[in-house]
DNA sequence: CGGGATCCGAAAGGATACTG
DNA sequence: CAGTATCCTTTCGGATCCCG
Protein backbone atom coordinates (compact mmCIF):
# COMPACT_ATOMS: atom_id res chain seq x y z
CA UNK A 1 0.00 0.00 0.00
CA UNK A 2 2.52 2.16 0.44
CA UNK A 3 4.59 1.01 -2.21
CA UNK A 4 4.55 3.14 -5.24
CA UNK A 5 3.21 1.75 -7.82
CA UNK A 6 3.39 4.63 -10.02
CA UNK A 7 6.04 4.95 -12.70
CA UNK A 8 9.19 6.16 -11.25
CA UNK A 9 9.17 10.05 -12.78
CA UNK A 10 11.33 11.81 -10.62
CA UNK A 11 10.70 14.97 -12.68
CA UNK A 12 7.14 15.89 -11.29
CA UNK A 13 5.56 18.98 -10.19
CA UNK A 14 8.06 22.28 -11.19
CA UNK A 15 4.79 23.43 -9.12
CA UNK A 16 1.93 24.35 -10.47
CA UNK A 17 0.49 28.03 -10.11
CA UNK A 18 -2.78 27.09 -11.73
CA UNK A 19 -3.44 24.24 -9.06
CA UNK A 20 -2.02 26.27 -6.24
CA UNK A 21 -4.43 29.12 -7.27
CA UNK A 22 -7.17 26.63 -7.82
CA UNK A 23 -7.05 24.80 -4.61
CA UNK A 24 -6.68 28.13 -2.62
CA UNK A 25 -9.71 29.25 -4.07
CA UNK A 26 -11.82 26.45 -3.31
CA UNK A 27 -10.13 26.50 0.04
CA UNK A 28 -10.91 30.22 1.31
CA UNK A 29 -12.98 29.74 4.33
CA UNK A 30 -16.78 29.38 3.05
CA UNK A 31 -16.23 28.80 -0.82
CA UNK A 32 -16.16 24.96 -0.66
CA UNK A 33 -19.56 25.13 1.14
CA UNK A 34 -21.35 27.61 -0.91
CA UNK A 35 -20.17 25.74 -4.50
CA UNK A 36 -21.37 22.90 -3.08
CA UNK A 37 -24.86 24.22 -2.13
CA UNK A 38 -24.98 25.72 -5.31
CA UNK A 39 -24.92 22.35 -7.12
CA UNK A 40 -28.85 22.08 -7.33
CA UNK A 41 -29.20 24.53 -9.02
CA UNK A 42 -30.32 28.29 -8.92
CA UNK A 43 -30.06 30.23 -5.23
CA UNK A 44 -30.81 33.41 -3.79
CA UNK A 45 -28.49 35.27 -1.44
CA UNK A 46 -31.15 34.31 1.54
CA UNK A 47 -30.92 30.54 0.58
CA UNK A 48 -27.24 29.94 0.69
CA UNK A 49 -27.19 32.24 3.58
CA UNK A 50 -29.56 29.81 5.14
CA UNK A 51 -28.21 26.43 4.91
CA UNK A 52 -24.50 27.28 5.49
CA UNK A 53 -24.55 27.88 9.12
CA UNK A 54 -22.12 30.32 10.63
CA UNK A 55 -21.59 31.77 7.12
CA UNK A 56 -22.52 35.95 7.35
CA UNK A 57 -23.83 38.11 5.10
CA UNK A 58 -21.04 39.90 4.14
CA UNK A 59 -18.49 36.82 3.44
CA UNK A 60 -21.59 35.37 1.49
CA UNK A 61 -21.27 38.16 -0.63
CA UNK A 62 -17.45 38.67 -0.77
CA UNK A 63 -16.75 34.80 -1.55
CA UNK A 64 -19.95 35.13 -4.05
CA UNK A 65 -17.96 38.38 -5.79
CA UNK A 66 -14.83 36.38 -5.83
CA UNK A 67 -16.70 33.33 -7.61
CA UNK A 68 -18.37 35.73 -9.88
CA UNK A 69 -14.88 36.91 -11.04
CA UNK A 70 -13.45 33.65 -11.85
CA UNK A 71 -16.25 32.95 -13.85
CA UNK A 72 -17.43 30.21 -11.07
CA UNK A 73 -20.47 31.60 -10.09
CA UNK A 74 -23.12 34.01 -12.72
CA UNK A 75 -25.41 36.51 -11.01
CA UNK A 76 -28.92 37.24 -12.44
CA UNK A 77 -31.06 40.03 -11.69
CA UNK A 78 -34.44 39.71 -12.20
CA UNK A 79 -36.46 43.17 -11.92
CA UNK A 80 -39.52 42.26 -10.36
CA UNK A 81 -40.73 44.01 -7.38
CA UNK A 82 -38.21 43.65 -5.62
CA UNK A 83 -35.84 42.59 -7.86
CA UNK A 84 -34.83 38.80 -7.21
CA UNK A 85 -31.29 37.85 -7.90
CA UNK A 86 -30.38 34.19 -8.40
CA UNK A 87 -27.10 32.59 -8.34
CA UNK A 88 -25.55 29.95 -10.46
CA UNK A 89 -22.91 27.82 -11.19
CA UNK A 90 -21.51 28.17 -14.52
CA UNK A 91 -19.76 25.36 -16.95
CA UNK A 92 -16.81 26.47 -14.95
CA UNK A 93 -18.42 25.90 -11.78
CA UNK A 94 -20.06 22.80 -12.61
CA UNK A 95 -16.81 20.78 -13.16
CA UNK A 96 -16.33 21.39 -9.79
CA UNK A 97 -19.04 19.22 -8.91
CA UNK A 98 -16.84 15.92 -9.50
CA UNK A 99 -13.92 17.36 -7.19
CA UNK A 100 -16.30 18.57 -5.03
CA UNK A 101 -18.16 15.13 -4.54
CA UNK A 102 -14.71 13.53 -4.55
CA UNK A 103 -13.57 15.46 -1.05
CA UNK A 104 -17.03 14.73 0.14
CA UNK A 105 -16.59 10.50 -0.07
CA UNK A 106 -12.82 10.78 0.60
CA UNK A 107 -13.89 12.81 3.75
CA UNK A 108 -16.96 10.83 4.81
CA UNK A 109 -14.61 7.77 4.73
CA UNK A 110 -12.18 9.17 6.77
CA UNK A 111 -13.85 11.57 8.60
CA UNK A 112 -12.51 12.41 12.36
CA UNK A 113 -12.56 8.54 13.63
CA UNK A 114 -15.00 6.94 11.24
CA UNK A 115 -18.17 9.30 12.07
CA UNK A 116 -20.62 7.86 9.21
CA UNK A 117 -23.69 10.06 10.57
CA UNK A 118 -22.79 13.10 8.38
CA UNK A 119 -24.10 13.09 4.82
CA UNK A 120 -22.68 9.54 3.52
CA UNK A 121 -24.85 8.56 2.14
CA UNK A 122 -28.28 10.22 2.63
CA UNK A 123 -28.25 13.74 2.51
CA UNK A 124 -25.74 14.17 -0.27
CA UNK A 125 -25.88 12.78 -4.32
CA UNK A 126 -22.12 11.65 -3.56
CA UNK A 127 -23.78 8.41 -4.99
CA UNK A 128 -22.48 8.61 -8.53
CA UNK A 129 -18.67 8.26 -6.96
CA UNK B 1 -21.88 18.30 -19.87
CA UNK B 2 -23.64 21.07 -18.20
CA UNK B 3 -26.29 19.38 -17.92
CA UNK B 4 -27.34 18.12 -14.36
CA UNK B 5 -27.09 14.38 -14.40
CA UNK B 6 -27.24 14.04 -10.68
CA UNK B 7 -30.72 13.26 -9.19
CA UNK B 8 -33.18 15.42 -8.28
CA UNK B 9 -32.00 14.83 -4.52
CA UNK B 10 -33.14 18.63 -3.61
CA UNK B 11 -33.09 17.57 0.05
CA UNK B 12 -28.74 18.14 0.04
CA UNK B 13 -26.44 19.78 2.01
CA UNK B 14 -27.94 20.32 4.91
CA UNK B 15 -24.16 21.68 6.06
CA UNK B 16 -21.51 19.05 6.32
CA UNK B 17 -18.72 19.38 8.38
CA UNK B 18 -16.41 16.75 7.22
CA UNK B 19 -16.64 18.35 4.20
CA UNK B 20 -15.89 21.28 5.17
CA UNK B 21 -12.47 20.23 7.59
CA UNK B 22 -11.56 18.53 4.33
CA UNK B 23 -12.06 21.77 2.23
CA UNK B 24 -10.45 23.92 4.28
CA UNK B 25 -7.00 21.30 5.34
CA UNK B 26 -5.63 21.23 2.17
CA UNK B 27 -7.18 24.53 1.18
CA UNK B 28 -4.28 26.04 3.55
CA UNK B 29 -1.72 28.02 2.06
CA UNK B 30 0.71 25.20 0.76
CA UNK B 31 -0.77 22.43 1.89
CA UNK B 32 -2.39 21.25 -1.33
CA UNK B 33 1.27 21.91 -2.81
CA UNK B 34 2.86 20.13 -0.63
CA UNK B 35 0.35 16.80 -1.06
CA UNK B 36 0.42 17.55 -4.51
CA UNK B 37 4.51 16.85 -4.66
CA UNK B 38 4.14 13.98 -2.14
CA UNK B 39 2.67 11.56 -4.77
CA UNK B 40 5.53 10.23 -6.09
CA UNK B 41 6.81 8.87 -3.06
CA UNK B 42 8.97 9.23 -0.01
CA UNK B 43 10.50 13.21 0.38
CA UNK B 44 13.04 14.46 2.64
CA UNK B 45 12.08 17.61 4.54
CA UNK B 46 14.72 20.00 2.32
CA UNK B 47 12.85 18.07 -1.18
CA UNK B 48 9.65 19.49 -0.39
CA UNK B 49 10.84 22.64 -0.03
CA UNK B 50 13.15 23.13 -3.04
CA UNK B 51 10.04 22.21 -5.29
CA UNK B 52 7.04 24.66 -3.21
CA UNK B 53 8.89 27.79 -4.22
CA UNK B 54 7.74 30.92 -1.76
CA UNK B 55 7.04 27.87 0.95
CA UNK B 56 9.25 29.01 4.35
CA UNK B 57 10.56 26.35 6.15
CA UNK B 58 8.43 27.14 9.14
CA UNK B 59 5.50 26.74 7.06
CA UNK B 60 6.73 23.48 5.78
CA UNK B 61 7.00 21.96 9.16
CA UNK B 62 3.77 24.08 10.52
CA UNK B 63 2.00 21.86 7.49
CA UNK B 64 3.79 18.89 7.84
CA UNK B 65 2.51 18.54 11.78
CA UNK B 66 -1.01 19.66 10.73
CA UNK B 67 -0.99 16.86 8.13
CA UNK B 68 0.68 14.26 9.72
CA UNK B 69 -1.99 15.06 12.89
CA UNK B 70 -5.05 13.59 10.41
CA UNK B 71 -3.05 11.04 9.34
CA UNK B 72 -2.36 12.35 5.64
CA UNK B 73 1.09 11.61 5.69
CA UNK B 74 3.69 9.73 8.24
CA UNK B 75 7.26 11.04 9.20
CA UNK B 76 9.91 8.13 9.45
CA UNK B 77 13.16 8.50 10.76
CA UNK B 78 16.37 6.85 9.79
CA UNK B 79 19.13 7.03 12.51
CA UNK B 80 21.84 7.02 9.75
CA UNK B 81 24.62 9.59 9.99
CA UNK B 82 23.16 12.25 9.91
CA UNK B 83 19.61 11.81 10.63
CA UNK B 84 17.44 11.02 7.67
CA UNK B 85 13.82 11.74 7.83
CA UNK B 86 11.74 11.15 5.05
CA UNK B 87 7.43 11.89 4.81
CA UNK B 88 5.26 9.73 3.23
CA UNK B 89 1.36 9.52 2.14
CA UNK B 90 -0.01 7.36 4.12
CA UNK B 91 -3.12 5.42 2.57
CA UNK B 92 -5.69 8.54 3.56
CA UNK B 93 -3.37 10.42 1.49
CA UNK B 94 -2.52 8.45 -1.18
CA UNK B 95 -6.44 8.77 -1.61
CA UNK B 96 -6.44 12.02 -2.04
CA UNK B 97 -4.51 12.10 -5.37
CA UNK B 98 -7.72 11.40 -7.28
CA UNK B 99 -9.28 14.70 -5.86
CA UNK B 100 -5.27 16.44 -6.68
CA UNK B 101 -5.26 15.60 -9.89
CA UNK B 102 -8.90 15.96 -10.75
CA UNK B 103 -8.06 19.97 -9.72
CA UNK B 104 -5.21 19.76 -11.47
CA UNK B 105 -6.98 18.89 -14.33
CA UNK B 106 -9.90 21.73 -13.75
CA UNK B 107 -7.13 24.39 -13.38
CA UNK B 108 -5.55 23.29 -16.19
CA UNK B 109 -8.89 23.27 -18.34
CA UNK B 110 -9.99 26.63 -16.72
CA UNK B 111 -6.07 28.50 -15.83
CA UNK B 112 -6.93 31.57 -16.88
CA UNK B 113 -6.45 31.15 -20.54
CA UNK B 114 -6.01 28.07 -21.30
CA UNK B 115 -2.60 27.94 -20.66
CA UNK B 116 -1.78 24.55 -20.98
CA UNK B 117 1.68 24.38 -20.50
CA UNK B 118 1.90 23.87 -16.73
CA UNK B 119 1.55 20.23 -15.99
CA UNK B 120 -1.21 19.41 -18.16
CA UNK B 121 0.08 15.54 -19.43
CA UNK B 122 4.44 15.82 -19.37
CA UNK B 123 5.41 17.06 -16.00
CA UNK B 124 2.76 15.06 -13.78
CA UNK B 125 1.94 10.91 -13.54
CA UNK B 126 -1.76 11.78 -13.99
CA UNK B 127 -1.59 9.45 -16.93
CA UNK B 128 -3.35 6.77 -13.69
CA UNK B 129 -6.29 9.30 -14.02
C1' DC C 1 -34.84 41.09 0.30
C1' DG C 2 -29.85 41.88 -1.26
C1' DG C 3 -26.39 43.66 -0.42
C1' DG C 4 -22.10 47.67 0.50
C1' DA C 5 -18.95 50.30 3.99
C1' DT C 6 -16.43 50.48 7.99
C1' DC C 7 -14.10 49.04 12.24
C1' DC C 8 -11.57 45.91 14.84
C1' DG C 9 -9.92 41.58 17.05
C1' DA C 10 -8.05 37.07 15.75
C1' DA C 11 -5.44 34.25 13.06
C1' DA C 12 -2.45 33.10 9.39
C1' DG C 13 1.71 33.96 6.96
C1' DG C 14 6.58 35.65 6.20
C1' DA C 15 11.40 36.94 7.73
C1' DT C 16 15.03 36.24 10.56
C1' DA C 17 17.83 33.99 13.90
C1' DC C 18 19.16 30.09 16.41
C1' DT C 19 19.64 24.97 17.69
C1' DG C 20 20.53 19.73 17.63
C1' DC D 1 20.03 18.55 7.27
C1' DA D 2 15.75 19.32 9.98
C1' DG D 3 13.67 21.86 12.29
C1' DT D 4 12.17 25.60 16.54
C1' DA D 5 11.46 30.35 18.47
C1' DT D 6 10.42 34.98 18.06
C1' DC D 7 8.68 38.97 15.95
C1' DC D 8 6.02 41.48 12.94
C1' DT D 9 2.96 42.31 8.97
C1' DT D 10 -0.96 41.03 6.38
C1' DT D 11 -5.14 39.00 5.89
C1' DC D 12 -9.37 37.03 7.40
C1' DG D 13 -13.51 37.01 9.55
C1' DG D 14 -17.32 38.81 12.58
C1' DA D 15 -20.26 42.63 14.16
C1' DT D 16 -22.55 46.65 13.25
C1' DC D 17 -24.68 50.16 10.58
C1' DC D 18 -26.46 51.72 6.36
C1' DC D 19 -28.45 51.86 1.60
C1' DG D 20 -31.60 50.67 -2.63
Amino acid sequence: MAAPAMSHNDALTPYCPVFQSAVELIGRRWTGAIVRSMLCGSLRFSDILHNVPGLSDRLLSERLRELEAQGIVSRTVYPETPVRIEYALTEKGTELQEIVLALSGWASRWGREAKPSCETAAACPGDLA
